[in-house]
DNA sequence: ATTCAAAATAAAAACGTTTTTATTTTTCTT
DNA sequence: AAGAAAAATAAAAACGTTTTTATTTTGAAT
């Protein structure tokens, strides 16, 4: 037999402050949103009374009256299939950062997991016909990404991890691709590498457009055509890194370095790499992008740039926060420069003719 | 000038389907709730009606008048410090998998991050308080976890990955982490090794007790006793695995083989060994547990009990659905055994005596 | 003291549902 | 054909807010 507990008192509302102070649920209601036509007086005695009681405003009815749901939904792409299923891990800091940000607000966390860039539409397209959510963050970014269209349009509140080819104003936060990608390859030339591989995205996503320019221009400045033949495009999984190397280095003329994207490819990359007998640093450079600093702990560590996710996370909620708040977006940008954390020399040991 | 779109036409609710088909909202309502006591035809001509409009349901005038909050509430641990970066990685798939049986259902996922086991007993008492969530799922559980006490007592439908060590009636979904480590364990020693090092989380977790059951067992079962100086406990972080690793080597009696916990800590046993200069497969064994199948890309791969979590986590919302439809608990166990993934013999080649 | 404006508070309506209670319509029984 | 029971539908209340409108109180000016 199971023993109920005695039915706990349900909750107090503003209706059992009216009673407690004697005012009116609508003086109850100003007071406790601080608006200033209730006396100084009454509010601080309504403030006592809300205290003494531990009321906490019932998101229900608020959500009701006015329309808001009080969620920040976040789009998460996960994709389901095998060989995946390291992808998207940095999303755990992206995830800590958005939550610091709405920590201690009114406002909570709803996660969408998205398949791909169509479901990703199809997910913000019901936030907000059906109100799910008062603002809106996601990431992987299309060059031409129908999604900003769509809430620029709507002129819902949203931040983008990332930015779009479109010369539209929205908030946004990104990592300079352009400038890693040069970076890297700047210093994978001023090393004497010239075959340089980059393993890219594919190319509809607008930061592998960044990573290409960027790219390209080093070679530019270095007064080389861009090896644009050793660009490898594809997802970012793990598996993608590894095939990558090894499709490249079954060709004549093949790549003495590679630039990594994230961490997942990299990893598959310098597991390529040790399956076909190649030492990094020795035989092969490889410079690497890192989000969530784990490239120290591959055999060998790799040199990576790294932008820590959390913080972008954190500006991200931070943006959404201000932006749910009506502030203009063309305020609410960043862009963050990774730091280059030197893990190896690139030059594999000073073994490479110099030009 | 900001030119502002035209004020959509508000969307259709009950009234309404009302006003469209004659009849009173409560009608309507019940005809949507499929309530017998509605006429079959009416029912039909009220369906067809809101198709037409494509009416849906409004969440927050439902969730006001039922009481309930439609969110699922997962709390996700999340270690802010540095080292711990990789830390939880395995989260993305997790919710993938609740969000894959919540989709299709009134049922959205929140994600509440904490800190730590602290942190989360009091997200789970907010979320009741303040009737943040119609259910929880939560993982991380400790020996004696409190937060499975408090949700008991308060009968607020919940399913835990893993399991407490307290005789309670309470949904969870979990590894057999017991046999797996007696798996791993056994398999070692039938490759001869005798100084087996078990890498594992701190004892306060229930899944840690488990593991050195099962570690205990392996060797009482081959007539030895376990080494208990070398079952290191720690954070599941990489620096954790790397540092235990360097820890033992630096003892006389080194162990010859270890068994990881997890894909973080694995990767920090293979950083440690590498820079000490071991060679995994010839100075020594790994054996390690697997969640989001990444181990076949560590340099060398290694020998795992591999178990998708995803799975775990459609299983976790699967339960939770049935629990908040008021299914007993006793119903909604399951307990994963992961399979044996062998990519490396675990006798050192058949360098090591054999007993 | 009276009047009027300003300040403070109260009352009422509304948000979109579900549920309880009341009413009307239909069907069956005799 | 009348009456009662059953079926179908409607009306009203409620969930907890916020906001608009109405009323009362206060204070100052005459």
């Amino acid at each position: 037999m199971q023993v109920h507990r005695a039915r706990r008192t349900p909750p107090p509302t503003i209706k059992t402050l009216a009673e407690m102070t004697g005012y009116s649920i609508a003086t109850i209601s100003k007071a406790l949103r601080e608006s200033p036509v209730v006396a100084p007086a009454t509010r601080d005695l309504i403030y006592k009374a809300a205290r003494e009681v531990g009321y906490q405003a019932n998101a229900r009815g608020m959500a009701l009256r006015t329309g808001k749901s009080f969620q920040a939904a976040v789009l998460m792409p996960v994709t389901a299939a095998r060989y995946y299923e390291w992808d998207g891990v940095e999303y755990t800091q992206t995830l800590s950062g958005i939550s610091q940000a709405l920590d201690g607000t009114d406002y909570r966390m709803s996660v969408h997991i998205i398949r791909d860039a169509a479901d990703g539409a199809e997910a913000a397209r019901r936030i907000i016909d059906q109100g799910l959510a008062d603002g809106l963050i996601f990431s992987g970014i299309l060059a031409e990404d129908p999604r900003i269209d769509l809430l620029v349009g709507e002129h819902f509140p949203f931040v983008s991890m990332g930015r779009c080819r479109k010369d539209l104003d929205y908030a946004h936060v990104d990592i300079d691709n352009e400038w890693a990608a040069h970076a890297a390859t700047a210093r994978l030339i001023a090393g004497g590498h010239r075959r340089i591989a980059l393993v890219n995205p594919e190319r509809r996503l607008s930061y592998a457009l960044d990573r290409i320019d960027g790219f390209v221009r080093a070679f530019r400045e270095a007064g080389l055509d861009a090896p644009m033949a050793l660009i490898a495009e594809g997802d970012l999984s793990t598996h993608f890194g590894r095939q990558a190397v090894i499709d490249f280095l079954q060709v004549d003329d093949e790549p003495t370095a590679f630039v990594c994207i994230n961490e997942s490819t990299t990893l598959g990359v310098l597991s390529g790499l040790a399956a076909l007998g190649r030492q990094v640093g020795v035989d092969v450079d490889v410079i690497a992008y890192d989000d969530i600093n784990v490239s120290a702990y591959f055999t060998p560590p790799v040199t990576t740039f790294y932008q820590p996710i959390e913080v972008l996370g954190r500006t991200l909620g931070h943006f959404l926060l201000r932006r749910m708040e009506g502030e203009d977006p063309k305020a609410l940008r960043q862009v963050f420069r990774p730091t280059l954390i030197a893990r190896q020399s690139d030059d594999l040991g000073g073994r490479l003719n110099r030009t």
